[in-house]
DNA sequence: TGAATGTATGAACAATTGCTCATATATGTA
DNA sequence: TACATATATGAGCAATTGTTCATACATTCA
C-alpha cells in the first residue's frame, strides 16, 4: 500500500520525533503498576515517608523503597530526610494532572 | 510508625478503591510502550490501516497487528473494514488528552 | 475458482519487570 | 558504644511483555 501526503507527513512528524515518543513510552510505563500508581496517588494527597507507604498499601517496605528509587530516579517524586525518616514528595503537579487524566477515562 | 488521621483517611480512600487504581494502571499501561504511543499518536492525526501503520513505524504487520488487539480489546480503537482494509481510528478524544497531558510533562 | 493482497493469530523466545529475601547503611537513643 | 528503627540495595526468581515466524482467514479481482 502506497503513502497518501497526509500519511506521509504524520510518519515524518513521528520519524523526526521518536526519541519524544520513547520518553513518552517511558513516562506512562511509571504509571502503569498498581504499586506505584496508588503511592503517586497517595502523594498527591500528602507527603509520606516509607513506612507510611509500606503500611497502608500491605507492601514489604523493599518492594516499596525498590518502587519509590523508580520514580525518584525519574524524578516524579523528591525526598528530604526527617531524622530516621525519608519523607517522600510529588516532585511537581504534573503527577496530579496526568493521575487526573486517566481518571477521567476511566470514570467516564 | 503509627499512621496519623490524615494519613489514615488516605489509606482508606485507595484501600476502598483499589480495584480503580488497577484500572488506572491498566490504563497507562497501554501508553507505556513506545510501539503503542507511536501508534496512537498517528492516529490522533488520521483514521489509518493496518498497512499504514506497518510502514511507516518499521513494525512488522504482524507486530502491528498484535498492538493493535491490544489497543482495540482495551477500547481505545475502533475498527471499520474498507475493502480489503481494515481501518483503525481513537474511540473517543482521551487518548488525545492524554497524549497531550504526558507531552506536557515531557517538554517542560 | 485461483491468485494476490491485507489482516489476524498462535507458538516460541528473549527481554523486562516487580517481588522476596538477606543484608547493608544511616540515624536516634539508652 | 550497643541496640533499635528506618531505609536502601543486590541477587534470584516467576510472571509478564513485545517481537518474530509461520500460517490461517478474508476480500478483491482476473
Amino acid at each position: 500500500m502506497e503513502n497518501s501526503s497526509a500519511i506521509s507527513k504524520i510518519q515524518d512528524a513521528i520519524t523526526r520525533n521518536s526519541e519524544l515518543f520513547e520518553s513518552l513510552a517511558q513516562l506512562y510505563k511509571l504509571f502503569g503498576d498498581a504499586s506505584r500508581v496508588k503511592i503517586l496517588v497517595a502523594l498527591t494527597q500528602s507527603e509520606m515517608c516509607v513506612s507510611e507507604i509500606s503500611e497502608f498499601l500491605s507492601i514489604t517496605q523493599s518492594a516499596v523503597s525498590h518502587q519509590l528509587r523508580i520514580l525518584k530516579s525519574s524524578n516524579l517524586v523528591k525526598t528530604r530526610r526527617e531524622g530516621k525518616n525519608i519523607i517522600y514528595s510529588l516532585t511537581d503537579n504534573h503527577v496530579r494532572t496526568i493521575i487526573d487524566c486517566g481518571m477521567e477515562h476511566i470514570t467516564e
